[in-house]
DNA sequence: TTGAAAGCGCTAACAC
DNA sequence: GTGTTAGCGCTTTCAA
């Protein structure tokens, strides 16, 4: 069996009440006690059970992420920025991909609540009501997604989708094509709601394709749709789907951006390696994720009076897959 | 407060104790009684706590992963698996991303330890005694790497670099360069081992450079040397060098595979994106990380005479950056 | 087959 | 400033 608290306090010739205290409230004890029960505790390597604290303060420790896929690079840009930060601060966390699945998404939270202090939750497919009945069960962030009277880190999808049609139509394009995400998805809805407002602003011819699967498979599969529409430029939902775009027209012997200009949204790394590089929205995931971190710490210690919702700035990277349209 | 055993045991008008038994041991009480037991259980939605459940039995019904860098899909592949795997099993994991740091890598696991029944530890990086000094801490299992006495998910890297050779050869190479990854990696030591082999068996010229970081950057590095060193083929450790390899040679003009033959390793979804589509070896990502945790699950009831290392196939995948060279 | 009670490792009153 | 003690939610003897 691992050193108990108890070990520490025989070594250091005090009571356990006494090491306690020394490690978690350190003004409460004379230092030169401290330093005895430090001494003994490091020579020891005891290292406290965090199940058994959690158990008497209500505080385990530890934070969850949920999210829908982990072989999305966007939601891995989280990950690794809401683990680095947990970290930071000391706390744990905990991973769960729900496979794209809703029902899965509310069941996690669910079986992560009693183990966590809180949860990171990236769950574009969840009804609204549904995400207030898990926000019972523990503190809650959401991320990349705004209800009212939930904190928030955002970014702004709408800004950036406002900002590829701008582009476009700066290069002279009149004809676009929008590969929807799925429908229900706050993401989808967002970008939309950005793509829509430029689009009125500019009097652009919109095609409104799908919702197609945010995948690379979708992706083929909107392509050829996109074609049978005759535009001259596809805006796609993500670079995921705007990869598998590009893939099927290349098959097709359709140039880009010759014959076409797509647009993706994300700027996850492997879109600016393919030829022609991807013009795409950087998202600022590392950015989003290190705010949920803080977000959910602050609010753990908050009177919630008050509901966070911050938003991060989205930019436009124009590479190769765009240029002015032929006719 | 959540609602607890006691809670139950008050509702179905028993003890907590056949609460428990109900739950844990069905055997040991009347059918009846279970049945009133789990129905009391449902309508109040009473989840166990498993810290305090953990606390008692010493088992936590979690596992860790530790992994040098979620941005790579490499590991979240196996990460992707690791978590449903376990998801199934009824287990939670904890994650952590050392970002290629050996001493952070030890360090997690320590940290862990207390918190999980054992961690899939994915540590190229980490010294064989570090390695042992942590088996200390934890149960453990390695992915992709062999010691003896600690069980292992492994895959063939050697074989798919002699098979990535034995390819190049056939079509004609007998000068390559080879660019390593970083030298006290396990997974580079294998890939070169299968690569001498192969290297001597078929009387290649091999120019060995490196070690370069396994990124983007490093590949981007790599490649001028490459060039330089006036081989008639690339081999690199894996597919984001070769990813990098690829963007610095199109930056100079350099045409592949009409100039020279580049070949990665891993296949990495978006490695078969990039125009031309990358020539690889396909690791079994998430069959290893499925497997891990079965051997993890496995070993901690287990008596451990046995130390199961588990091999997975790799699999050359001949795409279109390697043809026949032009001299 | 069930209940009472001890106790896992720890913190938080409450005494001194 | 420090020790004693109760008890967090649960499982597991030990009796009945």
């Amino acid at each position: 069996m691992a050193v108990t608290i108890r070990d520490v306090a025989r070594r250091a010739h005090v009571s356990v009440a006494t090491v306690s205290r020394a490690l978690t409230s350190p003004e409460l004890v004379r230092p030169e006690t401290r330093t005895r029960v430090l001494a003994a505790a490091t020579e020891l390597g005891y290292q406290p059970n965090r199940a058994a604290r959690g158990l008497i303060t209500g505080k385990t420790g530890n934070i969850g992420i949920v999210v829908p896929d982990l072989d999305n690079p966007f939601f891995t840009g989280v990950l690794k920025a809401v683990q680095a930060r947990a970290m930071q601060a000391d706390y744990a966390v905990f991973v769960a991909d729900s496979d794209e699945d809703p029902v899965a998404e509310a069941k996690l939270v669910h079986a992560m609540a009693k183990q966590v202090d809180g949860v990171v939750l990236c769950a574009p497919g969840l009804e609204d009501s549904q995400v207030y009945e898990v926000a019972g069960a523990t503190s809650l962030v959401l991320l990349n997604r705004r209800l009212p009277g939930v904190p928030a880190a955002l970014m702004d999808s709408a800004g950036g989708m406002h900002a590829v049609i701008d582009h476009l139509v700066a290069l002279g394009h009149h004809r676009v094509a929008y590969l929807n995400g799925p429908r229900t998805s706050w993401s989808n809805q967002e970008r939309r709601r950005g793509l829509m407002k430029a689009v009125a602003k500019h009097g652009v011819d919109l095609v409104d394709l799908g919702p197609f699967a945010p995948r690379y498979e979708g992706g083929l599969q909107a392509a050829d749709l996109a074609v049978a529409a005759d535009t001259t430029a596809i805006v796609a939902y993500n670079d995921i789907m705007a990869l598998g775009v590009l893939a099927r027209l290349r098959d097709r012997g359709i140039s880009v951006p010759g014959d076409v200009s797509v647009t993706g949204f994300d700027d996850l790394t492997y879109a600016s390696l393919c030829s022609p590089a991807l013009t795409t929205v950087a998202m600022p995931v590392a950015q989003a994720g290190r705010t949920a971190v803080n977000l959910l710490l602050d609010w753990l210690d908050s009177d919630h009076t008050d509901v966070p919702q911050i938003v991060a700035e989205t930019q436009l990277i124009v590479r190769g897959t765009t240029t002015p349209p032929k006719r």
